[in-house]
RNA sequence: GCCCCUAUAGCUCAGUUGGUAGAGCAUCUGAUUUGUAAUCAGAGGGUCUGCGGUUCAAGUCCGUAUGGGGGCACCA
């Protein structure tokens, strides 16, 4: 029988067999509940839920436990493993913990002496002798004290540590690998020899606090790959292999699209052809949001303490900000500013000038906003998180009420912008209120409501993290995965209930009296930057026509064609493409070359032959074949796919 | 910010146990007028990231700063 164990936000975990439904679950526990559902373990392995699921739908869990062995069983295994194998090599260290993640496995461990690529050798020729030993592997249940004195006499302080952050009353599962112990949820295999010795691989060793605390010890943590076999081992590092050829800074680099340099760290110097994308995706957006109703406004890039003050930046996101101090009467007078880390005051200040009613709202202010913030020196990577970067930044101020259908149309809005940069799918993150923060419970429960209620009618799957909405409101997040799969933030919708008081917006009401509007933060692409990281990733360079920074190439195959060369570039520039001529003294097989690799979506060959017919040869990147067509086709054609997708 | 790794020509890299640098591509100059993924020949190009140290001698060893990479923390 398969046993499923639903785990909830709260950390209620419900058991239950297969093949109940939703509906089941709802009557069995409670509705609201039941609908919260985020993770469910089948024999060990998890699975993450997608919501909302239909109550009449039967929870359909894959059983691996029918086809071999669970991946999970594998990974955690191997975790074990691999511990047993660190402390029978060197026993002084500590060992902590040791999760399954995708693909693999890490653990971490407390070692003085840094671990070395020679020592992930040693341990993975250890982890070959456990497994080929067959050790079997027994449990026992344990009260906390015995565990606790256990540990104690050990010397293993991290182990001490976690049981007792472990709720009082449940009992410890202790498991054995051969003579080697440790304590987990389980489950695990019968003995070591279950584990495939030739399907992992030992990757990397990286620094990791203590329980995520920073002001903890760093731990060292071993990463591991592992699968059920030597095939799906090779197959996933080959595709690791291919993904780091899509890795944007590599990418941008080679079809020049920009650069960073150490004199202006986390800032981007973007050259022609990238400036030509960043460009194209602007219009795009700028005409996308004014048909959705946004007023575009441009706010000071320096503005004065004191706003940050009253805002409440100044005290909370200081240490982020780029000061400014200007000496403002010559004689060391100073005056305080700051680059703007973020648009909201100034949108506020927009808001306030004149006074706004009822019938104002919803009004939805848009700008493509440069702000900068001092990023901590090891965060920052490529385009995806730099210092100086512009949001596609809104706010939109309306009332309570409005909050919801304001969230549906921008969902509408955002996921259609999604689905023609080329994203069907993305992942939506519900943050819910957190212990520290401003608005009455009943405001919040309203702006909550409103969200979670436009998403479910949207019918998006999300995930809900409970407590990691913003101190000011709650908020959806949407994500979106870069080559190698590791998430963005993209896309982003905030109820503010902050803000509006702080910086005193207010409107006048049908009852003639002053009230608060509530304020919306909403970025589609969150910044420009960023986003066009992932899509140079998404896109593995080959943009679509309408965003390439150079459209189309007509390559000249003889000088004597030079003429007629220059005349179709000539056409199809007016036509609205970005096209360039070349015709340098090359051979045509070498002007292909290069233009493909360079990712230039369409190659017009051109020779003796299409300049008496008029015609064009056309070659589009990533297909062989040669077509050719009519001069005035070619216009049309070209002129059309130049044109940037309307959405509707 | 923290841990580990790393820095040689525009790019990708080689440089053996320390003896003051090399390749391919790119660039430039010739020749070649070419039919859909690299025509041939020649030339130029590097304070080996900065600073300090060890040594008769440092690209190579040590320290440090900065940038980069992988993570962790952070992302009000």
């Amino acid at each position: 029988m398969v046993q499923i164990s639903l785990t909830f936000p709260d950390g209620n975990v419900r058991r239950c067999d297969a093949g109940i439904t939703a509906a089941d679950v709802a009557a069995s526990i409670s509705p609201s509940l039941a609908k919260k559902a985020i993770s469910a373990q089948v024999n060990g392995a998890h699975y993450d839920l997608q919501w909302p699921i239909p109550a009449d739908a039967t929870i359909a869990i894959n059983t691996m436990a029918d086809d071999g062995p669970a991946l999970e069983l594998i990974r955690h295994d191997l975790a074990h493993i691999m511990a047993r194998a660190v402390q029978d090599i060197w026993p002084e260290v500590k060992v902590t913990i040791g999760p399954v993640r995708d693909y693999g496995w890490f653990y971490d461990f407390d070692r003085a002496e840094p671990f070395s690529s020679d020592d992930l050798g040693a341990i993975e020729t250890r982890m070959k002798q456990i497994i080929a030993a067959r050790d079997p592997v027994r449990t026992e249940v344990w009260d906390r004290a015995r565990a606790i004195a256990f540990y104690e006499a050990k010397g293993e302080p991290f182990k001490v540590e976690l049981i007792n952050r472990i709720p009082a009353g449940e009992d410890l599962r202790m498991y054995w690998h051969g003579d080697w112990q440790d304590f987990c949820r389980g489950p695990h295999f019968q003995h070591t020899g279950q584990v495939p010795s030739d399907a992992f691989k030992l990757t990397h060793v990286a620094g990791a606090y203590w329980l995520g605390d920073a002001s903890r010890p760093m731990l060292q943590r071993i990463y591991g790959l592992a699968f059920k076999n030597r095939d799906d081992l090779k197959a996933h590092q080959t595709m690791l292999e291919e993904a780091a050829k899509r890795d944007h800074r590599k990418l941008g680099r080679e079809m020049e699209l920009f650069h960073l340099q150490e004199e202006a760290p986390g800032m981007v110097f973007w050259h022609p052809n990238g400036w030509t994308v960043y460009r194209a995706l602007e219009d795009y957006m700028r005409g996308r949001q004014r048909r959705a109703g946004y007023k575009e406004i441009k706010t000071p890039q320096v503005v004065d303490r004191v706003l940050w003050e009253k805002s409440g930046h100044w005290e909370a996101y200081r240490e982020n900000m780029f000061i400014v101090e200007v000496d403002e009467d010559g004689e060391g007078g100073k005056r305080i500013n700051a680059l703007k880390p973020m648009n909201c005051p100034c949108h506020v200040q927009v808001y306030n000038q004149g006074l706004k009613s009822y019938r104002d709202l919803p009004l939805r202010l848009a700008e493509f906003g440069s702000c900068h913030r001092y990023e901590s020196s090891g965060s920052m990577h490529g385009l995806m998180r730099v210092r100086g970067f512009t949001q596609d930044d809104g706010h939109i101020f309306c009332t309570e009420d409005q909050l919801e259908s304001e969230c549906m149309a921008f969902l509408a809005l955002l996921s259609s912008v999604y689905k023609d940069l080329g994203f069907d799918k993305f992942d939506i993150k519900f943050s819910t209120r957190p212990d520290v923060r401003v608005g009455s419970d009943e405001v919040w429960d309203k702006a909550e409501a409103a969200l979670e209620g436009a998403i479910i009618k949207a019918g998006y799957p999300y995930t809900i993290n409970p407590g990691d909405g913003a101190f000011y409101g709650p908020k959806l997040d949407f994500k979106l995965t870069d080559a190698i799969g590791r998430e963005w933030q993209c896309g982003t919708f905030q109820a503010d209930f902050n803000l509006p008081v702080r910086l005193d917006a207010e409107f006048v009401g049908d009852d003639g009296a002053k009230h608060r509007p509530v304020m919306l933060h909403r970025a589609i692409l969150g910044s420009f930057e960023r986003f066009i990281g992932i899509l140079i990733e998404n896109y593995a360079g080959k943009l679509p026509f309408w965003l390439a920074p150079r459209q189309v190439v007509v390559a000249g195959i003889v000088s004597d064609a030079d003429d007629y060369v220059h005349e179709v570039v000539a056409a199809l520039q007016k036509a609205g493409v970005r096209a360039e001529a070349d015709i340098r003294n090359e051979k045509i097989n070498y002007k292909v070359r290069e233009h493909s690799v360079g990712k230039v979506p369409v190659i017009l060959a051109v020779g003796m032959k299409e300049m008496a017919e008029r015609s064009v040869s056309v070659r589009r990147l990533g297909d062989t074949r040669t077509e050719t067509i009519g001069f005035d086709q070619a216009l049309a054609t070209f002129g059309f796919e130049a044109l940037p997708p309307s959405g509707d």
